[in-house]
DNA sequence: CGAATCATTGAGGAATTTCAAGTGGTGTGG
DNA sequence: CCACACCACTTGAAATTCCTCAATGATTCG
């Protein structure tokens, strides 16, 4: 990614879906070691990607055995951030979830106290496992308590990080 | 893995468990690319496991493409894993996280028709993201409809395959 | 046989989803 | 410049699924 940002994501057959990361400048994503892709990309807003082919690579790995390294390190980044996701997913409550959110997106944020979402609220739904009223009410329910304020929809200010972290936990 | 099982799980800090995978004869696991390890593994049954030392085995991978190449697609697979998990995890309901459970534990035992479990039903509602009541509501439920037979609470007979494959979907 | 552990069952409760309006900002056309 | 339509988001009540709690049943082990 070089500019803007792209989602990916998994569906049902009835079309319940499931957003598996976002990508953000810096971040290199659909790099596969098998020859087919298992996710689904769209890009959210205006975005610049810089492309290669999968082939031209493994060519490279094998015979530099530092960017064979590199791939294995970037696979194993992707696998980190998906076992993370999995414990969110899997046990954490709507609460937990929208501040973990608020986190991630603030760790990856420029300033580290406003977070500019470029993604809608049913896309941060789909990646919490959860419908877009929930992360609504989750929100409004988070700046009653001045956790956070919403200047508007799509930017976000961290106004307590302790009380995220502890709902990060 | 040489025989027996293993389970891998992460932790929060209340004691709520998500539980990663399980490891059944054939498996590596435990392999990261960093130097840390972020999972909890725990044998579930009486288990053999053969050891190796990631600094030996990163050394060869440097000299031995192959190996290198063996190591990514290793940390692939298992993020294909963890891709798949979190749809069950955020999209799929009770009934159809059971129906693929017991279809993935189906395509790993010797019999395409019984299957054997060798972990207990916490560590069911743990690797589902369930509680324990609700997979033994689930699989009462499944049985009821001919869709599964429970001969003991550790063996399971699938009955009627399709069904489960389209709660799988 | 009794204790301990694991699993099942069922009723009631809570969190999230579903459903149905309502609000606010943006762009377009008169 | 205003009226209107459209879209994304918010709000609130009702419905549903899953969880919690409590009791019972089954199996293993000393």
């Amino acid at each position: 990614m070089v500019s803007g940002a792209v989602r990916t994501h998994k569906l049902l057959s009835d079309g319940r879906r499931q957003i598996g990361a976002f990508h953000l400048p810096g971040d290199v994503f659909g790099l596969e070691a098998g020859s087919a892709h298992r996710f689904c990309a769209e890009a959210i807003s205006d975005a610049t990607v810089r492309v290669a082919k999968r082939s031209a690579i493994v060519a490279m790995a094998a015979r530099d055995i530092d960017l064979a390294s590199e791939l294995w390190t970037l696979t194993a980044e992707k696998l980190q951030h998906a076992e993370d996701h999995m414990l969110l997913l899997g046990r954490k409550n709507a609460e937990e979830r929208v501040a973990s959110f608020l986190l991630e997106m603030a760790g990856r944020a420029s300033s580290e106290l406003t977070v500019e979402l470029p993604m809608s609220r049913q896309d941060i739904a789909d990646y919490l496992g959860l419908t877009i009223e929930t992360v609504s009410h989750t929100l409004t329910q988070l700046e009653s308590k001045a956790t956070i304020e919403l200047p508007s929809s799509r930017r976000i200010n961290l106004r307590n990080r302790g009380a995220l972290q502890r709902l990060h936990a």
